[in-house]
DNA sequence: TTAACTGATTGCAAATTGCAAGCAGTTGCT
DNA sequence: AGCAACTGCTTGCAATTTGCAATCAGTTAA
C-alpha cells in the first residue's frame, strides 16, 4: 500500500476520491434514487453518463471503499452495488452541497425541492435517512421500515412529484 | 446566457462548478490559509499546483462568481483575489467535507486538526469565521477584529502548530 | 543597471473524457 | 427450441483536459 497522495489534508484527500465530474453523481443516484444496478445507473440519471465511464467509476468507488459489489440472486450476470458506511456518512455533505447549490446556482425548482427539504429537516431527518440507508445497504435492522414514519426518500419523492404536478397545472392554466 | 448544463440538480450544478481536482484546493487555501495572490497560491499549497492550471482555475472561478479580482495598490502588476459571498458560504461544505475526510481517509494528524476543530466548533464557530471572511474579503464591518475573540483562522493555526510541536518532541524523544 | 518578483502564456506529451458500437452470457416469451 | 430483450462491461477512436517545463513582459527594490 503506497501513498501517492498529493497531501494528507482531509479536503485534498476527499477531492482525490470524489473530485471528478461523475463520482458524486453516481453516489447521489444510489442514495436519493435508490438505484443499485449498472443499467439503472446508466439510464436513470438526468445527466447521461457513458457506460465506459460508469464502469470505470464503479470500479474505483469499490476500490476506494465507497461501494461494495455483490451478485444479485435474481440474475446470474447481475451485480448489485451497495453503499458502504463511509458513503452513507456522506449524507451531511450532500445536504450541505445541495443547500449551497440551491441558493447560488441556477437550479430547477423540481430538482432542488429535495435539497431544500433535506436542509430544513436538519440532523433528525439526516439521521433517519442514514438509518434507512444502513438498512437497505448494510442490513442494519435499526433502520428497518416502521409504520410510525415515512421513509425519507419517499418524503422527498412525494415533494418532487407535487412540484411537478403544480408546474403542470400552471402550464395548463397559462399556456404559451 | 445559454444553459449548457447537464441538469438543474443542485448536486450536479455544484459538481460542474467545483468538481475538479483543483478548484476546492484553491478556495481552501484562500479561506484557511489567507492567501490572496497568484504566487502565494502557487507556492504555499501542499499539493503543488502548476501555474497554467492555477491561471485557468482562477479565471473560471472569477467567471463563475466565486472570486473577484482587483488591482493591488502596492504593485501595478499585482492582482488580489477576493472570495465572494457565495464562496464564503461554502464554509459549511468545507467543514462537513473536512470532518468526513478526517474520519474515513488516511489524513495526517497535523493537517486534520483544523478540520476536527472546525467540526467541534459547529455553527457558532462557522458563523464567526464567515463574518471574519466577510470582513477580509468584502469589507463587512460586522466581522472586524475584536479584542474579545480570537480569529478562527488563528485558532486553527495555533492548533496546527501545537500538533507540529508535539510531534517534533516525540521525534526527539524517540529517534528512529 | 540588475536581479528578483509580478501574473500569467506557450509548447508539448500524457492522461482522461465522451461517444458509438459491440461482446458474451442470461433470461423470459412463444 | 429459438429468438428478442436484457445483463454488466469492453473496445476503438477522436476530442478535450491535464501536467510539466520553459518562458514572457512588465514592475520593483537594491
Amino acid at each position: 500500500m503506497d501513498q501517492p497522495h498529493r497531501s494528507g489534508c482531509p479536503i485534498n484527500l476527499t477531492v482525490e476520491v470524489l473530485g471528478d465530474k461523475w463520482s458524486l453523481i453516481i453516489l447521489r443516484d444510489m442514495m436519493f434514487g435508490g438505484t443499485r444496478h449498472f443499467r439503472e445507473l446508466l439510464g436513470n440519471s438526468q445527466e447521461g453518463i457513458a457506460s465506459n465511464i460508469l464502469a470505470d467509476r464503479l470500479k474505483k468507488l469499490v476500490a476506494q471503499g465507497m461501494l461494495t459489489k455483490a451478485d444479485d440472486p435474481s440474475h446470474k450476470q447481475k451485480a448489485i452495488y451497495s453503499l458502504t458506511e463511509a458513503a452513507i456518512e456522506l449524507l451531511p455533505v450532500f445536504a450541505q452541497i445541495g443547500a449551497w447549490g440551491s441558493k447560488w446556482l441556477p437550479v430547477s425548482e423540481e430538482l432542488s425541492i429535495r435539497a431544500t427539504l433535506l436542509d430544513e429537516g436538519g440532523w433528525p431527518m439526516w439521521q433517519q435517512f442514514m438509518e434507512e440507508l444502513r438498512w437497505e445497504h448494510l442490513g442494519d435492522p435499526v433502520g428497518a421500515p416502521r409504520e410510525d414514519r415515512v421513509p425519507v426518500r419517499e418524503q422527498l419523492q412525494v415533494a418532487y412529484l407535487e412540484v411537478m404536478r403544480r408546474k403542470g397545472r400552471q402550464l395548463d392554466e397559462q399556456p404559451a
